[in-house]
DNA sequence: GATTGGCACTCAGTGTAAGGGAGTGCTAAT
DNA sequence: ATTAGCACTCCCTTACACTGAGTGCCAATC
């Protein structure tokens, strides 16, 4: 059939082009009219409606009822990010409060809520940062203290000043100078190290001899394994600007709303969806159905991975209405995950 | 005036009650005709729109529009919850879960959280609860580590497992053994007591006689100064189910909802009404717009202060709808708060 | 004097009909 | 291949009438 031979040159593209760009801007049904005057091809509206025949049989573009224009598809919007779009330099006010927001020495975790704050308000959409990975964190001091029934707390500080605390059960009964002894020993020999590294080093040191360690090095070596022992310190992100999604029309759907405020607040969903992204490198995108959880199906995601040391450690995004900015967000996630990386560089950053 | 006379009479008060009762189950605006059948009285609708004028004068009802039925005003619920409401037992079910919930002998912090969720699951409103006052929290261990530029980490574990941090400017640079040997000093003297205890045995120490410190006591008892000094540690509280509200048609409006979540974020307005209830013990109740904050224009707080001891830690409450079933929730609450101060006390909750 | 029945009135909500507007698909002409 | 023209579809708004629920007031009743 001669639709195929036609399917997508030039023209029809640039025709979707100006379609998405339009309905982005005004959220309103596309018609042959307006894109007509609206695109820089100068073609009737009855040649153009002959060309949205054909991508609407192609499921880029679609049509709400009967009369109306038309609407990109998740597919149309696909094919518009990845192929069609063509980004806009960052507003130099905004690139300025990046500048300013990420450029301050603060600890890693005030810093994440800076940029997921940042994004938010920039945006006017939800901001979303994943806290840094544990390889990068790297162990400054460990200490045990003794609890009730074979429990001992242990605390960590990671970094210049992150404190963490995790609750352990050992198998005897620890008096409290014997758990000081195991912190002072651990110290000693991991201190300055990665939390992977040590994990692993304990791992190690376990497996071999372990003849040569007195009981109190081994007691302290298990200490050390419990308290590293898996990634169960379970991933978390900063998130703002929830309520800037209130405002959006599309998602007006109370029922939609509300899923997506659960998904929030029971975070997995939107933690493994993050965690996709940290696998690749700069910019991704997720659109509408694209994630896989129904929670999301009238939102975007433009997620990018931040890099400290040239390592990926974690995702920043933006989440909002499918109908999104993508020519403008693009670029802004893009430098504000650079920024971010800069600003967590623990050479840079320590004062 | 004739209606000056029978103002408030025992009928009035019985049919202002049963429209409240009807309103709050329907949430529709109720009629003479329905108040009529409905109230034990055996009255003709025609004489109950006689009441319902006087009702109306007074300022406890309203009607939304001419020919609508009639509504209760702030000052109606207020009348309505101070003197005319029975309080409903609790359901077995219910009560069974709270036990369940809140038997179990977790750190505070859990138990916060379990408390706050409960709230939320059973009312199907927003929970919320906050944080134990540091009267009540003991230092059981504290730690300095050095950072840079006279910077001190301060780590302190309060009651059994908690972990707080806090960074503070010393006025000279310590180095990591001198840090080890105050923080062992304090721990000696000051371990078991509480918080506010310290801060006060700490002040006292400076305004004394210092002779009879060496240098390295005082410094210790500086750097405890320093740590304890003010109430900064900002209060905070737990919410959740805040997407129940999401539900209630009355909160519809895009516009209230969206500043109702952001005083959840910004949480101080929500501290501050909820710091005075904790002045007062038992339930207290704030109805629309009483509470001063627009935010909860359309708002129901039931709260109540729980005690540990014998003292007011800290207070729980559940956020809704004007229109909600307050003959249950006022019992609901009454009993959740004393079931949390149960499992917080220390005596019976350390296993 | 309190209570009640009756009546006119008001007002939201609903259903129907008509007209306008925006947009489409198809066909025939260019 | 492109375009103009035309009939058609569907949404949206306005208008109008009608219904039902509820009120306020007045006069009759207990």
């Amino acid at each position: 059939m001669r639709k195929g031979t036609r399917n997508l040159n030039e023209r029809s593209l640039q025709l979707l082009k100006t379609l998405v760009e339009r309905y982005i801007s005004d959220g309103q049904p596309v018609g042959s009219r307006v894109l007509s005057t609206d695109s820089a091809l100068n073609l009737s509206p009855a040649t153009i409606r002959n060309v949205m025949a054909d991508l609407e049989e192609l499921g880029l573009i679609h049509s709400p009822h009967t009369s109306a224009g038309r609407v990109p598809t998740v597919s149309g919007y696909r094919l518009f990010v990845d192929s069609l779009l063509t980004v806009k330099p960052l507003d130099t006010k905004e690139l300025a409060r990046l500048y300013e927001g990420l450029s301050e020495n603060e600890d890693a975790g005030t810093m994440i809520g800076v940029a997921s704050r940042l994004i938010a308000d920039l945006t006017k959409m939800a901001g979303v940062v994943t806290l840094p990975r544990r390889e990068l964190v790297c162990l400054r001091h460990i200490e045990f203290l003794p609890l009730s029934h074979k429990r001992v707390l242990v605390i960590f500080v990671t970094n210049e000043q992150e404190v963490h605390n995790k609750v352990i059960h050992t198998d005897k009964v620890f008096g409290a100078s014997e758990l000081q002894q195991a912190g002072a020993y651990l110290n000693s020999i991991y201190c300055g190290h990665s939390l992977t590294a040590v994990r692993a080093a304990v791992l190690k040191e376990l497996q071999t001899d372990q003849e040569r360690m007195n009981q109190a090095m081994l007691d302290a070596i298990k200490m050390a394994q419990l308290t590293f022992e898996s990634d169960n310190e379970k991933d978390d992100y900063v998130l703002a600007g929830e309520t800037n999604l209130m405002g959006f029309s599309e998602l007006s759907d109370r029922n939609h709303l509300k899923k997506l405020f659960e998904a929030f607040s029971q975070k997995q969903d939107v933690i493994h969806l993050l965690d996709q992204s940290m696998k690749a490198e700069g910019v991704q995108i997720f659109i509408g159905e694209e994630s896989g959880y129904q929670a999301f199906d009238h939102c975007s995601l433009v997620t990018s991975s931040y890099s400290v040391n040239d390592e990926v450690v974690g995702v920043l995004g933006v989440i909002g209405p499918t109908r999104m900015a993508y020519e403008k967000i693009i670029p802004f996630i893009d430098v504000t995950a650079k920024l971010l990386g800069a600003a967590l560089n623990p050479k840079t950053s320590t004062p």
